[in-house]
DNA sequence: TGGCTGATGGTACAGGTGTTCGATCAGTTA
DNA sequence: TAACTGATCGAACACCTGTACCATCAGCCA
């Protein structure tokens, strides 16, 4: 959601605000934000902040300390009923007094981070071109985890990971594609989760 | 949730401070809190911070304004850093200064519902047994739409949704099962979505 | 009755904080 | 070249805010 609007300096201190916001729960006040970009005066903050709220990402009380609010809403209130188990066979869905879910408290860790696959060659576990994935930040992997890894010419693929002899073989989840094998590649994260909304 | 080892008087000062938090982004300061309840003095209002800290359920930084932070989580706040598309080539991940991505946000319409996938009858759609399928709800769903419909012997089920001459016709997608054909059916929801939480 | 806890009032102070005014400076546009 | 915008510095000010110290009072328990 990069705004065009915005120039990089304000998309920062943006994406700063909210960040504190979000992960700490109370904003930052204009000199807390001119530590953090090394802006040593208030008033080069104040000039930032000025245009965020005419552009209409936040909105102040003035006056008052911390007093930031972001326009846009802090999203994900409640979740969804879950309301049962579809099989093959018969289900009774109880709409009523239902359990709720909520998938981002499912992915709720901050070591996790979200790409979106494009291309088919993990169809066959199920992950279809255009879903998100969710993938847990780490360096090392099991044989056989699905994975985010970098080889050494620099491309980054989703694959299922297996070192072998000397080698790792990076195998697509598609009888169709041959398996990648490199000397040697990077783990950027393990597959913890799927995310898909178009249908 | 209300907690027997608090006072009514306490009681009332965390919720009003959770409510701050959630629904204007930023925290009362002690004398906001001061003057909802009718407290006068500052120090009034620090002996219930005192005790609420104490009791473990905010956390405070001292000296700072409006620095509460709640113990509990605000629950589904933030979303994932959404790092880029992967491919089956080359990509740049992007982790500096990244978007954000919140699922609980992109099925936020209170019209939906969730349920658990027994089963590997809709495979071949990249629905897989155990993931969670987002519906909407609605009575009616274009041809070939997967939807939940319940069929006459009430049995409830996750297929193609094929309306033929005098019959309905739910088309697993698995081409090692049989369509079930039925007189006629109910919809219940149309898929809209689809989470994974297990690999 | 004495001691304890919870809840407040009052006052005072130091440092945090938002804001303003004036000025510089690089890069872009007319 | 002149005008403008974005970004920033520096200093100053008034008010906000957290905190500390001291005191009161009702209710409960021993």
């Amino acid at each position: 959601m990069t705004r065009t609007e915005l120039t990089q300096r304000q998309q920062d201190v943006y994406t700063f605000i909210r960040d504190k916001i979000l992960n700490r729960g109370y904003g930052p006040t204009v000199r807390e934000i001119g530590e953090q970009f090394s802006i040593k005066s208030p008033n080069g903050v104040m000039c930032h902040l000025r245009a965020l709220e005419k552009k209409g990402l936040i909105t102040r009380c003035p006056n008052k300390s911390r007093a930031i609010e972001l326009t846009e809403g802090l999203g994900g209130t409640g979740g969804l009923p879950y309301v049962g188990v579809i099989a093959a066979g018969a289900t009774t869905l109880s709409f009523e007094q239902s359990d709720r879910i909520d998938f981002s408290e499912m992915f709720a860790r901050d070591d996790m981070f979200v790409l979106r696959v494009a291309g088919d060659s993990m169809i066959e576990a199920q992950i279809a071109d255009g879903d998100y994935v969710v993938l847990k930040q780490q360096k090392t992997a099991h044989v056989g985890q699905i994975v985010v890894a970098r080889t050494p010419d620099d491309e980054t693929t989703l694959k299922y990971w297996h070192p072998e002899n000397g080698r790792i073989r990076l195998q697509p989840a598609n009888s169709s594609m041959q398996p990648i094998y490199v000397p040697h590649a990077e783990v950027l994260g393990v597959l913890v989760g799927l995310v898909r909304n178009r249908f």
